[in-house]
DNA sequence: GGCAAAAACCCACATTTGGGGGATTGTCTG
DNA sequence: CAGACAATCCCCCAAATGTGGGTTTTTGCC
């Protein structure tokens, strides 16, 4: 039987999810984590089979923490079943080798089967995240760390002047680094450039 | 038999619940829906007595939705499960005459408990929802209808000018309700005020 | 070792925002 | 009716952002 971590930080939908694994009678749940530390602590005791993950976690991102979970058990499956439908985050996933993308819109079936393909060492990728995928795979944001840092910072509301402050950087630097977000990201201006950042998750 | 509708767009979320209601031996689910629509369709079809509703729906928002379910189905009693909490949110769903609000991380007990609690007339509404309400009531934003049709416009970034000449205002008065924003919101510059209305759902 | 990209810096000038005053109409309500 | 508030407009000036050019140094990779 698969073993498997649910790892979603909604308790009632991790619980009904369970529950419809259990029914399927293909996997059986051994635990249900709602943090990146608990799920961190129940995989080094547990050493399931499978990791059903959400992206959103309250102590961070569930994205950034696959690599961590896969290091702790080698021959985990991980599965991300997550409302997040940006392009970003599901290349994020898959470059983060993750076995399975699914939709929280997807029924309880496919789950079921996403599950049970990835178990059999294949790949399940819902219909509409592979569409995402594909969509725009050239007009790939691709920031570079500092590009990052610095979207993060103007979204927290810090004008130029004070970015420079903090990262000790000329304010010259911070004013061509917003002319490359810009330019990347296609905005006219500040207003723009926080909504995308938010809309897209790059920070 | 309480006989429930459950309205989310994540069929998988909904249906684990579903198994959780049906299990619990308190309710049957008649009908699972996942957009406007569908409920309104449903609910004349099937007048259940209660309804479960997510806020977020790809034809709309639960929240507008309730007073117009509510005229479908007068009797019926409402419950919000949802994962926003937002104050505003909260708000607009308690004005809106819900019977009840539940946070996504609550677990499948308390759904049942608020379920009969809401059935036998009650109001059932979960701690930290009940905590945010209580926290900033006073603080509420109270955006005038122009002021949230600046800002929104300004979220889709466009300046001040192109703002004016599309709402055939002078500049000056856009200027003004950029001011009357900043300082409702405490928002310094556009790009907190940006975060802050999408952050607060006021847009 | 060389090349490309990232990271840091600089200048000049135009446009847009931000902060501080105002004023004038309505409309609604105590 | 007076006062509050929404909605509209106005002025001035400082600060920040947007534009369109640059240069240098480090760093990763073939």
């Amino acid at each position: 039987m698969i073993r498997v971590i649910i790892a979603d930080d909604h308790r009632v939908v991790a619980e009904g999810i369970a529950k419809l694994i259990e029914e399927s009678g293909v996997a059986t749940v051994v635990a249900i984590t709602g943090t990146i530390a608990e799920t961190t602590r129940l995989l080094q005791q547990e050493h399931p089979d499978l990791l059903l993950l959400d992206v959103a976690m309250p102590d961070g991102d569930g994205i950034d923490a696959i690599t961590h979970f896969v290091e702790l058990c080698p021959a985990m499956r991980v599965v991300v079943l997550t409302s997040y439908a940006e392009p970003s985050v599901i290349q994020r996933a898959v470059s983060n080798g993750v076995n399975g993308y699914l939709l929280k819109n997807v029924n309880g079936k496919e789950v079921i089967k996403a599950i049970t393909t990835v178990s059999e060492g294949g790949v399940y990728i819902c219909q509409e995240a592979q569409a995402l995928t594909m969509i725009r795979c050239e007009e790939a944001p691709s920031l570079t760390m500092r590009e990052r840092e610095i979207l993060s910072l103007i979204v927290e509301g810090h004008t130029m002047k004070e970015i420079a402050n903090e990262l000790c950087l000329g304010f010259e630097t911070v004013h061509s680094y917003t002319k490359y977000l810009r330019q990347k990201l296609g905005c006219k201006n500040t207003a723009s450039l926080v909504r995308v950042a938010l809309e897209r998750h790059l920070v």
